[in-house]
RNA sequence: GCGGGCGUUGCCAAGUGGUUAAGGCCCCGGAUUGUGGUUCCGGUAUUCGGGGGUUCGAAUCCCCUCGCUCGCCCCA
């Protein structure tokens, strides 16, 4: 029997792991820079979280998610994490830690669907979330957050497009109108948004229908997109938002039919996207969902978040080469060799050495193939003067050393050796 | 759920009906039993994703099936 990893999973092998650990190491410096704590929440939830929170509307809930039955109890894995970090802000109480409350996490996800470039089944996302805090001022650290950790990592080709879809009041004004509109054309648009327009209207905005996206742009439909639906508090969030993205010197489109597909936002989405990917362009996407605190049973608790997709940001990162070996000890005495090994190790120094105690020569190979700066000789003759020899692999110098001059020539070698 | 492309060794591949299935990389051994990264020599696929069929003869043609991949939908 053949296995293979199943349909949409992969392994992170060994020469890639630096990269994730890279760039979640990053992600990590910049988050607490800015007080944010980590969280680390299950990767099962009851299934009833994520219909009630992310919404039974949405395809993530009605055709996405990997349910299983455990003891007549239906239990879903995450395929996002939003949801779990709020059931966990509710059950712990957090609404009553100083606001605001800033919180992030990395972990795997699972949605169950057709895998291409830049979607797998178990994905993995990096993401924060900002309670308490109703002032759009949240919003904008939150952006900046995002774009200074794309922007350090040197990620060029990017954007960002941010939109208010109102609160829940004003949307299904909106919403009225916008279906209203459409009706008179409603047969001339696809078969999804046929459904859409019962379902959930506002979604034919970003369908990608070339001949959907022409009628949007019919004079009577455009009118009702580009004027401010949104009521007076709603647009001041948003242009208040604006002014402050502004001052942070963060270049943005305002995308009128940006819509994002979880039913828990309001007000503030916003979505980053590279033309360095293929067809799933969107790197990062969050938004303000002040409601979902309290429809998940917590106190009333503006929020606001968003995720980046880990496999889709690597496939855009250069990333900086490894950090070599220090040393590879070449002996013929295993019992001698892995001592001095577990020696240097406690010293601070990376150190690897061959276990097939082969000639010198093939140890000597197997060094510079490891790509170690040292090959450390430790042999008969050395055995018997209780000293060292310190190859050093890019110059071929080698001097006798003793154990304790060691870390000393390793450390003060220069950076660009 | 619906479309397109592709499956030859650990990896990258040549081969499109005719004897033992090129080549390169990696790996292993030797030249070189205490000195590497360069070089040279040698070794590693009873078998072409799997099953069935056509044929004297199939990686190559036909049918079925499985897997991967890209796209639609949707999302990070």
């Amino acid at each position: 029997m053949n296995y293979k990893a199943p349909k949409g999973t992969k392994d992170i092998l060994p020469y890639e792991a630096h990269i994730w650990k890279y760039i979640e190491d990053k992600a990590q410096n910049i988050l607490e820079k800015a007080n944010y704590k980590e969280i680390r929440t299950p990767v099962f939830e009851s299934t009833e979280l994520f219909t009630r929170g992310v919404g039974d509307s949405t395809d993530i809930v009605n055709k996405e998610m990997y349910t299983f039955l455990q003891k007549g109890r239906s239990l879903t894995l995450r395929p996002e994490n939003t949801a779990g970090v709020v059931r966990s802000f509710i059950e712990h109480g957090m609404h009553r830690l100083p606001s605001p409350l800033k919180l992030w996490y990395k972990g795997a996800m699972f949605r169950y669907e057709r895998p291409q470039a830049g979607r797998q089944r178990q994905f993995h996302q990096l993401g924060l979330e900002l309670f308490g805090i109703e002032n759009p001022c949240a919003d904008a650290e939150v952006i900046q957050i995002a774009m200074n950790f794309l922007d350090e990592l040197g990620l060029s080709g990017l954007s960002l497009e941010i939109n208010n879809i109102g609160c829940p009041e004003c949307r299904n004004e909106y919403k009225k109108q916008i279906k209203s509109v459409i009706k008179p054309k409603l047969e001339d648009f696809c078969p999804d948004c046929l459904v859409r327009f019962e379902k959930n209207p506002l979604r034919i905005l970003d369908c990608k229908n070339e001949k959907c996206r022409q009628l949007l742009c019919l004079p009577e439909i455009d009118s009702v997109i580009s004027r401010d639906f949104i009521c007076e508090s709603c647009v001041a969030h948003f242009e208040e938002l604006k002014e402050y993205l502004k001052t942070l010197n963060i270049k943005y489109t305002v995308n009128k039919k940006l819509v994002r597909g979880l039913d828990y936002y309001n007000k503030t989405v916003f979505e980053i996207t590279s033309t360095n990917l293929g067809s799933q362009n969107a790197v990062c996407g969050g938004g303000r969902y002040d409601p979902l605190v309290s429809t998940l049973g917590g106190p009333q608790t503006p929020a606001v978040g968003w995720a980046i997709g880990m496999e889709r940001l690597i496939s855009l990162c250069k990333v900086p080469e490894e950090k070599p070996l220090d040393v590879f000890i070449v002996s013929d005495n295993k019992k001698q060799a892995l001592k001095l090994a577990s020696e240097l190790r406690g010293l601070g120094i990376s150190v690897d050495l061959d276990f097939l105690a082969r000639k010198f020569a093939k140890q000597m190979e197997k060094a510079s193939k490891t790509g170690a700066k040292f090959a450390l000789i430790l042999g008969e003759e050395e055995l018997k003067t209780g000293t060292l020899t310190l190859k050093n692999l890019s110059t071929g110098k080698q001097e006798s050393i003793s154990i304790k001059e060691i870390p000393q020539r390793i450390f003060s070698l220069p950076l660009n050796f």
